[in-house]
Order: structure tokens, then sequence, then C-alpha cells
RNA sequence: GGAGAGAUGGCCGAGCGGUUGAAGGCGCCUGACUCGAAAUCAGGUUAUGGGGUGACUCAUACGGGGGUUCGAAUCCCUCUCUCUCCGCCA
């Protein structure tokens, strides 16, 4: 959520930011229901007010053993006259909050201005693509290996599941070991979280309310639960309402987590292999900083995924989101795309994005500065990195002509073996 | 699943219808003492929202929601969570 103050006080350069994303501020709206807002409060506590007076001189003739009868009959409908007011004013904050919810973060100057993924910027390659003849596709290789089973995935769970196995299984544990000890090994403490989430929490990172469709829904008797769709929103709310020390910024940390996402809308995409899958596994790396922090964490964590892709020998490029390619929350974010031979082009395998102050603000996350008012934090999040994807990547670049796979240096201690097949 | 106890500020912990935004302690900040530090002493130290250029002022908040009352941290209902004991269980 945006803070209503920049509204207040520069609500020209919030249009023109929220226009250069391809979002219309409704600014009628805006003005109506802060009007009608702040009319309420004010309302509401004058009458509360002339209440507070009343009953501290009653308190003070029942001190003195005197009668107050006269006050507390002149008091008698005060309370029905409160209760709707307060009923007015609950509704009109209600309003203004859902109106504020349902619009996205503003982009910071440094991201360049665009309509769509056809304005992103190549910020660096790394790697040389090997030159494969004629490179098969991760099915391809891992159903002749065994590996893997689509059919008999679909059998039990439908389109959008896979079966990993032997090897296969095997490649996606050892995937996840490595990224999780490079990563916390690096300073991003570990943390293992729940899979499902309650609303509060999907909202905090600003999923919820207009993302619902994406996500898979249970339910448990009336309450709802979602299944996470990264381990970005149970991390990032593990200090929901909380005010942070400024000592303890900038907190880092990864976790490994499944990730549930419904894929609704993106019928006949990567409908082939488990490049989209409704399951799969990430390691993410998640932070907390000080504003001041934010900016060269982003780097940082960016550099943290990249990391991982180097040390797997994964030829890959950094890319800078334009201003309308980027997600709701985010202020400016970096997409790691991984080579793949069988497409012949790069495929976003990490998502290194800073929200600002945007999700503290919606999940109420503070930190106190060393003199001063509690502040909001910022937050950052990327993935370090898809673990599926990853295995895609490490069987279409590691693919010989024999149809094995070639298992990158740092891989082997956690494969057990140098190649597959 | 059965029985009971509890939830108060950054932390611990009193209060159980009206001078309590909240005793006392810890922590933190400022000052005194000191060459400096520790100890000691004195003072200060919640957050959010409304109004005001401002000093300031008003409102709200004692797990969440609802109720009783002129007035609720305090009484009633309800939900959530935590703890103890019993049962079941990977």
């Amino acid at each position: 959520m945006l803070d209503p103050n920049l509204f207040r006080n520069d609500l020209d350069s919030v249009i023109r930011g929220l226009a250069s994303r391809g979002f219309e501020f409704d600014r009628e709206t805006y003005q109506k229901l802060d009007s009608e807002r702040r009319r309420v409060i004010q309302e509401a506590e004058v009458l509360k007010a002339e209440r507070n007076r009343v009953s501290d001189e009653v308190a003070k003739l029942k001190r003195a053993k005197e009668s107050a009868d006269h006050l507390i009959t002149q008091q008698r409908d005060m309370g029905d006259r409160l209760k709707n007011l307060e009923t007015a004013e609950k509704a009109a904050e209600a309003a203004f909050k859902d109106f504020l919810s349902t619009i996205p973060n503003v982009p910071h100057e440094s991201v360049p201005v665009g309509q769509d993924e056809h304005g992103n910027v190549e910020m660096k390659r790394w790697g040389a693509p090997a030159v494969i003849e004629q490179p098969k596709d991760h099915v391809e290789l891992g159903t002749k290996l065994g590996i893997l089973d689509l059919d008999r995935a679909a059998k039990m769970s439908g389109a959008r599941f896979s079966v990993l196995k032997g090897m296969g299984a095997k490649l996606e544990r050892a995937l996840i070991n490595f990224m999780a000890d490079r990563q916390s090994a690096a300073g991003w403490a570990e943390v293992m979280t729940p899979y499902m989430v309650l609303p509060h929490s999907v909202y905090g990172v600003g999923q919820l309310p207009k993302f619902e469709q994406d996500l898979f829904k249970t339910m448990r008797g009336e309450d709802t639960l979602y299944l996470i769709s990264t381990a970005e929103v149970p991390v990032t709310n593990l200090y929901r309402e909380e005010i942070l020390a400024e000592d303890q910024l900038p907190l880092r940390h990864c976790a490994f987590t499944p990730c549930f996402r419904s894929e609704a809308g993106s019928y006949g995409k990567d409908t082939k292999g488990i490049i989209r899958q409704h399951q799969f596994h990430k390691v993410e790396l998640v932070a907390f900083t000080t504003p001041e922090q934010a900016l060269a964490e982003h780097e940082h964590l960016t550099a943290c995924a990249e990391a991982i892709l180097e040390a797997l020998e994964l030829p890959y490029r950094r890319v800078l989101l334009c201003t309308g390619d980027m997600g709701f929350s985010s202020r400016k974010t970096y997409d790691l795309e991984v080579w793949l031979p069988s497409q012949k082009t790069y495929r976003e395998i990490s998502s290194c994005s800073w929200f600002g102050d945007f999700q503290a603000r919606r999940a109420n996350i503070r930190f106190r500065p060393k003199d001063g008012k509690p502040q909001f934090l910022h937050t950052l999040n990327g993935s370090g990195l898809a673990v599926g994807r990853t295995w895609v990547a490490v069987v279409e670049n590691g693919q010989q002509p024999d149809g094995s796979i070639r298992i990158p240096k740092v891989l082997v201690p956690y494969v057990g073996a140098e190649s597959i097949g």
C-alpha cells in the first residue's frame, strides 16, 4: 500500500508514476473517499470529546458524594448516537483503505518506462551457451533417461504436475540442498515455514485482494487458508505487526518451500514440460532493510541469486524490467534468465524485487531508528533459485550427444555421480 | 477430543467500573558526581489518527470482535492464540 501522505503532498508525481506502469489513478474517487473519511472522523471526535467531558464531571460529582443524575439523564442517548457515528467512521476508513489497497506501487526513477516485456533492458550476460547439435528438450531427455514421468503425474493430478524418478528426484533434492547451503553460508539465515497461510498474510505482500485467482485456496470449516505461491508470503510475514531494532537490519532470510500456483489465464503457455507447474520448489531470499540500505541490498540479493547460476555453470542474463512488466508490489525488479538450448532463448529463473515500504505498510512491519519514531522498513526478495527450472537448465545444458547428462562440478557431491545416464 | 489457566507498553509485571496512557522493575536517553568508566542520584522515555505554519490540541488503543454503562484494561458474550493435565497420534 502506498503512503497516504504521498497523495496529499505530491499527488501529481504519484499519478505520473502510476501512469508509467499503465495504471490510471482515479483522482475523483480518491478525493471523495478521503474527504468523506475526514469529515466522519471529525464529527465523531467532537462527540467523543463531549462525552468524555461529561463523564469526568460525573466522576467528580460522585467523588464529592453529590448527585450526578441530571448529567446522566442528559447523556442517555449519547451511546446510540456515537455507535452510529462509529459505524460510519469504520465504513469510511474501510472504503478508503480498500481503494488504496488496489493501487500498485510507484516505479523507482531508475526503471525504464515501457508497456510490456519488450521495454525491458538487458543489463548483462554471463557464460557462453554451449554449441549443441540438434539439442533435445528436458522432456525428451528426462523421459528417455527414466527420470521424468509426466504421463503418470497427469493420471493422479492432471496437467501441470510432474513425477521425478531415480536420479531425477535426486537431482531435484541435490539442487535444493546446494542452494540452501550456499545461501545460508552467504549470510541468509534459513527458515522453514508453513506452506498454508491466512488471508491477511497474502494481503501483506500484495497478492490480495487483486490476484486471488492465481492462488490455491483451501477451506477448513468457515476459515480460509491459501497455499503459498512463494516463500515470500510466509517469510515476509514473519515480522508482521513487529518493530525491529535498526541494528538488526539488514535482516536476511532464505527459505526452501514448495510453491503452488493456479496458473489461471496461462492456458496454452508452456504446456510442454515442467517449466510452468502448479507445484514447484524454490529457494527464496528475503531481506528487510532501512530505506537507505534498500537499493544496495537489491544489488546484493540479485548477485547472490546469480552466484548460484554461475556455480552451476549455467549461462544467463540479467534483465531490468520496465514499468509495464513489473509486479503489482514492486518498485524495481531484475529478472535472471537462464539459457535453454531447446528453446534457443533465455527463460526466467529468478525475479529479484525491491518493494520499498509497500509491503511493510500492508503487513505493518517497522523498525526503530537509533533516534526517532518507528517507521516502515523496506522489503526485498528474489528467487535463489526456482528449483524446477534449474533442473530443466541443468538437464538441457548438460546434455551429451549420447543422451546422458553431465552434472556440474559443485553438484557432484550432492548428486553422488558425475553424470546421469 | 476432555478439564483447567492465561493474553496489559521495547521486555517483565501490577491493576479488576471514574484523577490509569496505564504502578513497580528492566532496558534506553539526558543531566549530576568522575580524569574516564562502573555504581549511585535526579529527570525523561507508547503508538496510531484528526485539527493547527507552529508551541500545541483532540480522539483512539490493555489479544480480535460484540454487549452492559453517563463512563470499561476492569463486568458479560464470542472468536483466536498460548500454557498445564488427561486421551489419541506421525
